[in-house]
DNA sequence: CTCGGGATGCGT
DNA sequence: CGCATCCCGAGG
């Protein structure tokens, strides 16, 4: 199991977002790694992008999307849900990326389809806000190798972004071919005026657990 | 301190 | 479409 380095977070936060996709997030509780293969996710461009917690500035809540990259930004929603994103780019940028739906691969047993199901069924909450994705028991990883030892899934094989603008990678990060992404505007951000109708939610084409809506 | 609303999900 | 449920951030 391939952790991401630091360096792979540490970049312009659109690439990231799309290169998250077809990574594995990886939980551990007790002494079962939950394993979900991210499917979709919502790019948050930092202080100047209205729909980003980080346009309010630099307060308690929005610390840690401040802080070092490749670190988790958890908070609560609506008062009963979490919401998980992983730190990107610089310091002080202040941008990140929200997790929003996984494909389940190993010992997950509730839905994974939205924000809020997939920290439900990975066990995240505002105990991991902050958390370093480079240390163990919770991070996200370029390969699924099973702790059983199993054949890789169809996420392994050979995949492509067909997007030119992204340029694939020499090290362990390079985009895989045949990986087809949809880009459509994000989700429950109408507040943000012209910055709603951008297209920073990216998610697999024709993956079955796409959340809704 | 109060108050309005939220990067959601579920039931009607 | 309503609503659960509570924290956040703004304003007095």
């Amino acid at each position: 199991m391939q952790k991401l380095p630091r360096e792979f977070y540490d970049r312009d936060t659109v690439t990231v977002a799309q290169e998250l996709l077809g990574k594995y997030l990886v939980r551990k509780v007790g002494n079962l790694n939950r394993i979900g293969r991210i499917i979709e996710v919502e790019a948050y461009l930092g202080p100047h992008d209205l729909a980003a917690h980080s346009a309010k500035g630099r307060t308690k809540r929005t610390e840690v999307m401040f802080g070092p990259p490749g670190h988790a930004y958890v908070y609560l929603i609506y008062g009963m849900y979490h919401c998980m994103n992983v730190v990107t780019e610089q310091e002080g940028h202040a941008s990140a990326v929200l997790l929003r739906a996984l494909e389940p691969i190993e010992n997950i047993t509730s839905r994974t389809q939205g924000p809020g199901l997939l920290c439900q069924a990975m066990q995240i909450d505002r105990q991991l806000n902050g958390w370093d994705l480079l240390s163990e028991g919770f991070y996200v990883a370029a390969e699924e190798l099973s702790s059983r030892g199993l054949t890789a899934g169809p996420s392994v094989f050979p995949q492509k972004i067909l997007d030119p603008a992204v340029k694939p990678r020499d090290d362990n990060c390079a985009p895989r071919d045949d990986i087809v992404i949809i880009k459509r505007p994000r989700i429950g951000v109408d507040y943000a005026g012209a910055w709603a109708k951008k297209l920073l939610r990216f998610y697999l084409k024709d993956n079955a657990f796409v959340s809704r809506r």
